[in-house]
DNA sequence: TTGCAGTGTCATACC
DNA sequence: AGGGTATGACACTGC
């Protein structure tokens, strides 16, 4: 008996297909609740797995048929039962299906839905489609034509007005760069003139902090500063302190003991509003009180906006008399830059800048390709979503129509079914009840009909043998 | 004025 | 150990 249910079960199988494959109108409501991919994917292949079983079973079926066909010489359908006293293993019907199973039901009609799932784009490809090259370096750009000269904005600000920018200005570097006029030789009498006579200094903290003209200004005689216009924008904005790559690469720059010079170098940080260290009510305030400055004399911050541009790394260098490019700093190698450092005999502040200059530099440049990579997985991550949108919508489709075809195959063998039922007799020539008994196929080409409570009691005790084997 | 995107910088972790 | 890189967080700026 044990064997008997090895074997094709028509009844369960129908039953399993119930499970797998829910009513048409329940089917409607799981697909509009099963939105992950997964359960659809899942159901899918349940589906096809149905498909399979349902379509051996059918085969095994069908080729029973034709042996029942050829072996069977039985005409009459042949009930037993085990509550008759027979044995328990021949507890079932013995019929013959000459007739019955005549019935044209071809393994055939199941159509076998083949599952192609539609590839995801290659996702390499579309990697390397992304890609972007990554720019190591954003040097900036300056306008020849806004390096003006002799602009001379002396009275622009009023005393009162310079006080209130010191006042405001409480930065931490600048008190430093203060300390390092005097300590790279400024006159300490000039340093301190520049707080107590603002009137005197005006003209030249302005030339310094808006305008490039402060080069021609302080560069007769020197080295290191160039008023030429091509010279400093064939360097970019990155040129610190206008240093002409001509004269050497990386080489130190002599710097003239102009005093005025170095003045307006140092004065220049002053002036520089860094609102960025600042708290925002002081940098509002002083920035609020610039731009009233500003607006007073249009022409003159037109004149004298190429200095603005710099970054605060350029000006300091620029204040500190660095005679190196920012882009120069930032990309040379590790090892020319160590050697720039010794052989320029630069002081411990300078070099310290030139280091600072040199991480921040790195630093921006990471931040930005950083940025950029973020920006490209966000994009990548989006377009994975419409993939998947695609590919769940072409899920949802294929499922439909598995749905379909298992309904159909459901529909079929519910006609075998009754069909085989409406033509089975008993000894007595009663029809049998498809209630009471289930059609069972065995694996050798057999078909029975049995009881339904010999099938439910003989299942029972397989599943407790399989449980005690585990 | 507010919100937002872009950018520079710092701190930190990691290589 | 020092330098470079990656990244989150913060502040600033311009639109």
């Amino acid at each position: 008996m044990n064997e008997l249910f090895n074997d094709v079960d028509l009844k369960a199988c129908q039953e399993a297909l119930d499970d797998c494959c829910p009513h048409p109108g329940d089917d409607q409501l799981e697909l509009q609740e099963k939105e992950e991919e997964e359960d659809i994917n899942q159901s899918n292949c349940n589906h096809v797995d149905s498909l399979l079983s349902l379509e051996g079973y059918l085969q095994l079926l069908s080729s029973q048929t034709e042996n029942m066909l050829e072996v069977s010489l039985l005409e009459d359908i042949q009930v037993t039962t085990s509550s008759r006293g027979r044995d328990p293993s021949s507890s079932h019907h013995n019929i013959s299906l000459t007739q019955t199973l005549c019935h044209c039901f071809s393994p055939h009609d199941a159509t076998l839905l083949r599952t192609d799932y539609p590839t995801q784009s290659n996702a390499e490809t579309r990697h390397l489609q992304r890609q972007e090259a990554f720019p190591q370096s954003s040097s900036n750009t300056t306008n020849p034509e806004s390096l003006l000269h002799g602009s001379n904005l002396t009275g622009l600000f009023s005393a009162a007005d310079i006080r209130n920018l010191m006042a405001h200005d409480d930065n931490f570097d600048e008190i430093k760069l203060m300390s390092l006029a005097l300590e790279e030789g400024f006159d300490p009498i000039e340093v301190s003139q520049l707080f107590e006579e603002p009137d005197s200094n005006l003209g030249l903290l302005l030339n310094s902090s808006h305008s490039t003209t402060s080069y021609s200004v302080c560069s007769e005689g020197a080295v290191g500063y160039s008023s030429d216009d091509k010279s400093v924008s064939s360097h970019g904005l990155g040129a610190v302190g206008g240093h002409s790559q001509e004269h050497s690469k990386y080489g130190h720059v002599e710097y003239p003991g102009d005093s005025e010079c170095t003045r307006e170098a140092t004065l220049e940080q002053f002036l520089h509003n860094h609102t960025y260290n600042q708290l925002p009510s002081q940098a509002a305030s002083t920035l609020e009180h610039q731009q009233q400055m500003w607006m007073e004399k249009p022409n003159e911050r037109c004149h004298n906006s190429t200095d603005t541009n710099l970054s605060s790394d350029e000006r300091h260098a620029k204040a500190l008399r660095i005679p190196f490019l920012v882009d120069e700093i930032v990309s040379m190698p590790v090892d020319s830059f160590n050697t720039m450092l010794v052989k320029n005999h630069l002081t411990d502040t300078q070099v310290s800048l030139l280091r600072d200059i040199r991480r921040r530099g790195k630093n921006k440049v990471a931040a930005q390709n950083c940025r950029k990579r973020k920006l490209n997985a966000i994009l990548n991550l989006e377009e994975d979503v419409c993939n998947l949108q695609t590919q769940k919508e072409s899920l949802k489709k294929e499922h439909a129509q598995c749905s379909r075809s298992i309904s159909q195959m459901k529909q079929k063998l519910n006609n075998l079914y009754r069909d085989i039922f409406s033509r089975l007799r008993d000894d007595q020539g009663r029809p049998v009840n498809p209630c009471q008994y289930v059609i069972h196929c065995s694996s050798d080409g057999r078909v029975f009909i049995i009881p339904k409570h010999l099938v439910k009691s003989e299942q029972k005790q397989d599943n407790e043998k399989e449980q005690r084997q585990k």
